[in-house]
DNA sequence: ACTAATTTGTTCGTATGTATG
DNA sequence: ACATACATACGAACAAATTAG
């Protein structure tokens, strides 16, 4: 019937009655399909023109909605007339390193940074962890974050030039990368992953970071995506004496990053 | 109506049609309370047993079974004459330290233990983030987890000596604890939370790891309660040159603690 | 092994009340 | 006041899977 490929075009994909599974999944994944390729750049669709387009039921459709909503893909609410698109609804719940950010902001301290590097090189290493050919160049950002007073991070970023060449004249002193990338070279990161690692800081690091000889640090790895492309990659250096990850697992939170209450635990059986 | 305070009763309590909430939300709780007292041990009650029971549509009641559903409190499939409660749905996804014998599991390595103190003790600190009084008698279990032949982890348990007596004379080695205090003292983990730190192993830790000079350590410190009780304080301490946690965040896949690949990373840039 | 009954999963239609722009 | 959208709730129908006989 439909003699064009969905997955290349931006309007709807038609839904199987049968065989196909649930059709509020998958207009899930025609509406993610879709706000991936750019379409509804000219705002979302309302829940009758879906209904229309699709040929659904409403309730159907906002089932399929609800599931958008609860990604943070989509954002609603009573009375507005378009649906709202939120392809650039800034760094959301974005994982651990995120929570750090809203960790030490919840506590009413400053979120300076010290840029130590900003700059364009080649790295095969980094650019292999982007998916990227050894060769491409890559903007680097390496900064000291604070909390208040004192250093509680290092924060190493490596994001492919073709994407990132503006950032090279921002400022990074007050923490707002995803937020500079996101309107100065219009990639949002909304999905990806981290690695959490327990090191011992090198003496290098452990000076920067003005920790004591005996602190350990928790290393977080992130490798972030905007449209199914690597646009990211990120090491954090966290001192351990200062932060730890808590999770209850009742209701099904996550891992946050938070400051520790207590100044200097140590071993603290 | 009711003399019988619903909040004593197995039975199903009336719920409000107007001023209490919502009624799927008033279902909800109200099922939530009554396995929580360990009605349904029975049997959990199918969508039409539950729809005549509380005089509520077919919609409503499954609306709330949703919710139970997605709390992991309650499994269903289709056909299954009665629904199926899983209130001793053994240890599903409970948070970091689970993932870790699940992870060692899913390489094919052993998962012994060597029992170092399994007694009877009251210490203050720890009946204390038990909720209990400082003299309350404790289960105090210590032991020496290993992944093949290489040790991974110290682990460090209280539990409340009035639920975990049997435990005593339990054979410790094959690392399943949350399976004993089941089946033996009819307790069930089913919530709590975790706090996860980056430290560096005591000289005496590192002995027992056998872990070199220069490697942090994750503590894991995790509170698991059941019934709205907490039964179970434990201190992980997991060598963090073998583990790393790792989380993928398009999704809501949660953190997970799994065995690196690299034998020795160290600082691994 | 087959059929029929049971039960859940999914979707539709419909309706009321509420909140927002 | 009005349109739009959300939340809740009910009823009905069919599909898919399981169990009972």
């Amino acid at each position: 019937m439909n003699g064009i490929d969905p997955k290349l075009t931006a309007g709807p994909a038609s839904l199987q009655r049968s065989g196909g599974g649930p059709l509020w999944r998958q207009l899930v994944e025609d509406l993610r399909r879709r706000l991936d390729s750019d379409a509804f750049s000219d705002g979302f669709p309302g829940e009758m023109a879906l209904v229309d387009e699709y040929g659904l039921s409403r309730q159907t459709v906002r089932h399929a909605l609800k599931v958008l909503r609860d990604e943070g893909r989509v954002v609603a609410s009573r009375g507005r007339p378009p649906r709202q698109a939120a392809p650039a609804e800034l760094a959301q719940r974005l994982g651990t390193l995120y929570s750090l950010h809203e960790s030490v902001r919840s506590l009413g301290l400053d979120q300076r940074s010290v840029v130590h590097t900003l700059d364009v090189r080649a790295d095969g290493v980094y650019a292999h962890r982007l998916g990227l050919e050894e060769s491409t160049p890559l903007v680097y950002l390496e900064r000291l974050r604070f909390a208040g007073d004192e250093p509680l991070a290092i924060d190493q970023v490596w994001l492919p030039h073709d994407l990132a060449a503006p950032l090279l004249e921002a400022d990074f002193s007050t923490t707002a990368l995803y937020e500079r990338y996101s309107t100065l070279c219009g990639v949002t990161v909304t999905g990806g992953a981290e690695r959490i690692q327990a090191v011992i800081p090198t003496p290098h690091e452990r000076r920067l970071l003005k920790a004591e000889a005996d602190t350990a640090a928790l290393v977080i790895r992130r490798l972030g995506t905007a449209k199914g492309r690597s646009v990211e990659f990120r090491r954090t250096l966290v001192r351990g004496d200062r932060f730890e990850l808590h999770s209850d697992f009742a209701g099904q939170d996550g891992y946050h990053l938070d400051l520790l209450r207590s100044p200097h635990p140590k071993q603290c059986r």
